[in-house]
DNA sequence: TACATTATTTGTACGACGTACAGAATTAAC
DNA sequence: GTTAATTCTGTACGTCGTACAAATAATGTA
């Protein structure tokens, strides 16, 4: 929405975009984790003085809201708006696309739930979902309970994930802290241990995913029973 | 676990105690949000030099790490440890003694969500609640699921209760129109119910904890209906 | 009592952060 | 060519976490 344009015009050859500046501070947070993305960090990553930033946002807050929003943006509509789909399975695509969404940036997760998310994108996904609940016939006051916590259940094991994870590079001295957490949480504890930081961080991917579909079932369960 | 003490011994007068630290961490928190818990912060609220925090913890967050530590280990394990009660209610006082400990300090969610809780007290409460399953009857495998569910459902909740996430309103009306009525208690309460801010808060603490307790008995009757 | 030892606290300083303000640079409309 | 609008830079302030060395005060030993 750009205004009609008074007198004078843009500015000097135009270096940045606030896509750029979104770009900037999705790459920092996903290469050094949540701490990564500062205002000077993101400038000097599109190659600009630091306050430059301020001209397309007020400021930090609203860098990382906007990144938010788009990142919200990006989810599929088209696996769940289908209503000729089980409401179940379209309910599960919608907690696993967002869930794909969000894990493919952990640096992001502790951001977004800092704060409000009150953006379009994120109440059009409430509302989608809304919708959905509707669709499988609970009656609006079940549907709003329902969707709290289906949304409660999505970010906390985000949130949860998240918390668990290595935030910066390398990964933790000793991967023995995710071979008790496994332990605790995994139905069967993974009799060999994985021998390579990445062996280990595929598996507790596998798990928590499983973990994560398990639950929702249960959630599913305890919604449809009630 | 004072060393036995060498050769000479204290400071002079010694001015500080690690509890005296936490106690102006939490203070802080408390009063001024998430993020007012600065060392130099701190430090001042106990009178005393910003650097002084450091010869009683190596870094920040060894304190906030600290905090938490001290909060979860204020639960009170006799509300759910006698096996003569229904385990049911027993995961309810769990789960219920545990938000209530939490939401008394909404600054400090955030900051324990963001690192790993591996201290020895939320490691005991894990262990309680995993007995806690297996003497209603689980098998192992399914309390460490459960436990992961309800584990996520507890932290997911109260991390969403902080971060002012669209929380279901008011039931009655159901003739609104559904999406509109989840923002009513949204960042910015618009013209309804409530008239004083006082009233509404204790509405939206209403609220919520009901909502707690319906999604925690659909989590049950998940569990126990798979 | 005097001394040496040790734990605690302070003084000072550095680098990084968010961001406010004034001006330079650049463009478009007249 | 002048003018007005916009974008970006230079510089600066206050705050943050925290490292290092010196000052302080209490203790155990002599």
């Amino acid at each position: 929405m750009p205004e009609p344009a008074k007198r004078g015009r843009p500015g000097p050859r135009r270096a940045l975009t606030e896509n750029q500046i979104l770009d900037a501070a999705l790459t920092l947070l996903d290469e050094g984790g949540t701490d990564a993305a500062s205002v000077r960090g993101i400038a000097a990553k599109v190659g600009v003085a630091p306050n430059a930033v301020y001209t397309y946002f007020p400021d930090k807050a609203a860098v990382i809201k906007g990144l938010v929003e788009r990142l919200l943006g990006e989810v599929d509509h088209g696996l769940f708006v289908d209503r000729d789909q089980p409401w179940r399975q379209r309910v599960e695509s919608l907690a696993l696309e967002l869930r794909t969404r969000l894990s493919a940036h952990p640096g992001v997760v502790p951001l977004m739930i800092g704060g409000p998310m009150d953006g379009p994108n994120a109440l059009a996904l409430n509302e989608r979902l809304l919708e959905l609940l509707a669709d499988a016939g609970l009656h609006p006051a079940d549907g709003a309970r329902a969707a709290y916590l289906l949304i409660v259940y999505v970010f906390g094991s985000i949130a949860l994930e998240v918390a668990d994870l290595p935030q910066p590079g390398p990964l933790p001295p000793e991967s023995e802290r995710i071979g008790t957490r496994l332990l605790a949480f995994s139905a069967t504890p993974p009799e060999p241990y994985p021998r390579t930081a990445a062996a280990a961080a595929e598996l507790a991917a596998y798990i928590s995913t499983e973990q994560y579909l398990w639950g929702l079932h249960r959630l599913l369960d305890g919604i449809t029973t009630s």
